[in-house]
DNA sequence: GATCTTATGTGACAAAGTCACAGACATGTA
DNA sequence: TACATGTCTGTGACTTTGTCACATAAGATC
């Protein structure tokens, strides 16, 4: 059992070395293997940290939450990925500034906060990875300030499909789609019935397929 | 000369120590002074990164600008920061995601980027100043996707207003208020007018005056 | 099929961004 | 002083986006 989650582990995180040899090991006898099912919240918007999550498998959506309701995702975290904000918050002293819930049922390793820092301290791999992490976090962010302050709504829904779909066909609510990218269910219901009379896609419930890339 | 700069320094940087055998004194024997006049440009969206530069005095601040010319203020480095995108694209090997131009006249201590990354390598301090201020950034530019996102200009321009003001007064053009908030001249010039009109503040050419904090 | 739950559609209105242009104020120059 | 110039502010008309209220539709369960 703990080899068989070493060898996925080291597939997701081929940055840290063998199991036999590598900071792998270290980290696979350091850190304690968790299942969280879909839909599960991590952490909340002001909660402390305890540890930090290593994704070996599944998929991790963070967003903050308006008073109104609205959502808007930040970013997702992949196999290979840190929930970087426990780094943040670990690192920082400071509470989680945002949401984290499983998007898909996901596996991860889980390593307690003082680990997390001497591993820091002492592995150059590791340092290496948790800013490049941080770093292109915060260039995408950033990013984001600028699609959601200056972009039209309408392109960005269609960049969404664009990007979400698989195989021309993005199964998701409008309300989903709503929740990533910060608008109400209403808007994305009217743009994408705009989209539909345009000849864009086809839609039926739950499902959105791409008739042509223009 | 150097001295000045060096007591100028520590007390920008405390967390460096002192002049005569912290860290500072390294920092101090490496990087090099530079004088940045008010409105001058240090990096556009895209620049490589050759060095990282530490704020002594002055302000710099960093800022996205969308297709219609429309900009939007991510943050701002005051003394004792450094320009972390520097940082961020330096140790991660990207190009920098913003553009960052000197909001007033600015002294910076500019260390070379291989020397800034034998730093961080060897001191801890150097690693918790950068992973500190890196996640604040990132906590910081997350409050503001929220704010853009969920918030109501209305709000969002008051709270500039009293967060910027000195004394109860605030001297700026509507397009810098515009600027900052990621909005157009036009909207920021008919809420203020609506908050005058409410009795809230008084404006005259380039300055607005606080008048009840209701 | 009757009923429930979830998903989608839409009109009416409010908030915010765009465009076009009119004044108002400050400064310099003749 | 009078005038010209550049910068800053005001405003109406229109578009886009968000909110609210409610209607309709499509699956799921019994």
């Amino acid at each position: 059992m703990q080899t068989m989650t070493g060898s996925d582990f080291i597939k997701a995180f081929p940055i840290f070395g063998r199991v036999k040899d590598g900071l792998a090991r270290e980290l696979l006898s350091i850190g304690v293997q968790r299942r969280i099912p879909a839909q599960e919240r991590l952490y909340s918007e002001g909660d402390g940290c305890s540890g930090i999550a290593l994704v070996i498998s599944g998929e991790i959506r963070v967003f903050k939450t308006g008073r109104t309701g609205r959502e808007i995702t930040l970013y997702e975290i992949g196999p290979g990925e840190t929930c970087i904000l426990n780094a943040s918050c670990i690192l920082s002293g400071s509470s989680y500034p945002a949401d984290a819930v499983a998007s898909t049922d996901t596996e991860i390793l889980l390593l307690p906060a003082d680990s997390f820092k001497s591993l820091v301290d002492e592995h150059r791999e590791m340092r290496d990875f948790i800013f490049r992490l941080l770093s292109n976090r915060l260039a995408g962010v950033m990013e984001l300030v600028e699609e959601v302050a200056f972009g039209r709504m309408d392109e960005r829904l269609w960049d969404y499909i664009i990007e979400k779909s698989e195989d021309n066909r993005l199964a998701a609510t409008h309300q989903k789609i709503a929740n990533d990218l910060g608008t109400s269910r209403e808007v994305v219901s009217r743009l994408l019935k705009d989209l539909e009379r345009r000849g864009s896609i086809a839609m039926s419930r739950n499902e959105i397929t791409i008739l042509s890339v223009t």
